[in-house]
DNA sequence: AAAATAATCCCCTAAAAAGGGGATATTAAT
DNA sequence: ATTAATATCCCCTTTTTAGGGGATTATTTT
C-alpha cells in the first residue's frame, strides 16, 4: 500500500491526481495540501510514502519544500510535478532530493510507472519533452548570491548602474562589478541576453 | 443542460474538471481534446454548449483556438483556462471572443459560477489574482511592424546593432532607428526593461 | 585557525546604447 | 492623387556597458 500526499494550490490538479489514482487498489491519497506549510503539518502527523508536490506554491517553492521534507522526513520520497514551462527547474528538484519527477501533461500510465519507480526506491524522470520550442539541451542555471539576484532584478527594472548602487548604498563600481558577475555566470555578453534568460527561467 | 467540451493537453487537468463536475446534475462533459484539431472536429460532429480552452496547446495557441471556435461555432462559448504565469493573455483571450476566463487555481465553486455565468449569456472573469509578483494593470502591447520584430528577436539573442545590420543588410543606422522606436513604443528607456517586458509577452 | 566565498571598491579603455534632432524613398491605405 | 505608415539613412552628444585587470574587508564553511 502506498500512501500518497499531494500538495498542489491547484485543485484541479489536485483532483486530477486523485481520480487517476482513486481505482487503483495499492495507492491511497492520504492527504492533500495547497501549501507548504500545510504539508508540512501533514506529515508531522501522518504516515506518507510519496509526495506529490508543486513547482510553484503559495508560500515557499516546491524546490524548498522538497529539501525540507528531505531532511524532516527522510522515508518520504517525494515527485515533483510541473508544468513544460517549468521544465528548467529539474535539475534542482533532484538536487534537492525529489526522487521523481513528472510533468502535469503525463499520462495515466506515467504516473503509475512514477509511484511504482519511486515506491520501490527507484528514480523517475519523465521527460519526453516535446520540443513546442526550444530544443536546446538547456544549461543549468548558475547559483547566483542574494546580492547578485538584487542586482539582476534591478538591473531588469530598468535601473542603471548609477540608479541601483544608490538604492542599495553602495558605489557604482560595486554594482559593475556584480553585472560582469552575472554576465560570466550566465555565459552572455550583454544585458539583452541576460535579461532573456532571467524572464525565461523565472528569475525576472 | 449544459454541454461541455474540455481541450487541455494536461490529463491531470482534464480529470480534475471532469470530477469537479461529476457530481453536477445539469452539466456533462461530452467530449475533452488534447490538441486544437481535436477540438475543432469534435465541435463539428457534437453539440457543446461551453468550451474549456488551455492557453497551451501542442498544436495551435488556445487563444487562436478561440477564434477560429468563434467564427465556425458562434454558439458555442469558450472560457479560457490558464495558470497564473500566464495571467498575461487574459485580454487577448477575451478580444478572441473568449466568454470567460478562470485561473487553474480556481476553486470548484468559482468554476461551477462561471459555467453557470457564461451559460446564461454572461461573462465570467476570475481576477482573484493574489499578487505574488506584479499587481501592475498590463499595459496594452504596442503594436509592432514586421521589421521592429525582427530586431526586437535578435536584440533579444544578443546581438549588437552592428551584428543586426550585418545580418539584415542593412545600415547600423537603420537599426538604431528600429531600436530606438521599440523603446519609444514599449515606453522604456533601455533594453533591460525591453527584453523583460518582450520575454513576458511571449514576443521573445 | 585556515580557506573559501561574498561583497565591496578601484583603475583603465573601448564599445555600445540612449537621447536629441533630422531626411528621403517606398509601400500601403483612403 | 494624397495621405499615412514603413523602412531606410544621417548628424550630433552623453551616458551606460562591456572587457580587462586588480585589491580589501567581511562572512561562512571546513
Amino acid at each position: 500500500m502506498t500512501r500518497i500526499l499531494i500538495v498542489d494550490d491547484h485543485p484541479l490538479v489536485i483532483e486530477g491526481v486523485k481520480s487517476l489514482l482513486v481505482d487503483q487498489e495499492d495507492i491511497i491519497v492520504v492527504g492533500v495540501a495547497t501549501n507548504a506549510f500545510d504539508a508540512m503539518v501533514f506529515l508531522k502527523e501522518n504516515q506518507v510514502d510519496i509526495a506529490f508536490l508543486d513547482i510553484n506554491l503559495p508560500d515557499i517553492s516546491g524546490i524548498d519544500l522538497c529539501k525540507k521534507i528531505k531532511e524532516e522526513f527522510p522515508d518520504v520520497k517525494s515527485i515533483a510535478l510541473s508544468t513544460f514551462a517549468e521544465r528548467s527547474y529539474i535539475s534542482r528538484m533532484v538536487q534537492n532530493g525529489a526522487m521523481g519527477y513528472l510533468l502535469k501533461s503525463s499520462s495515466k500510465d506515467e504516473i503509475l510507472d512514477a509511484i511504482s519507480q519511486v515506491s520501490q526506491g527507484g528514480y523517475y524522470l519523465n521527460l519526453n519533452i516535446k520540443l513546442p520550442n526550444q530544443p536546446e539541451p538547456h544549461k543549468p542555471l548558475p547559483f547566483l548570491t542574494r546580492r547578485e539576484k538584487e542586482v539582476l532584478i534591478l538591473i531588469s527594472d530598468g535601473f542603471t548602474n548609477h540608479q541601483i548602487a544608490e538604492k542599495l548604498f553602495v558605489s557604482v563600481l560595486t554594482v559593475d562589478s556584480h553585472r560582469k558577475n552575472l554576465l560570466m555566470k550566465f555565459e552572455v555578453n550583454n544585458t539583452a541576453s541576460l535579461i532573456k534568460i532571467a524572464v525565461q527561467n523565472d528569475l525576472i
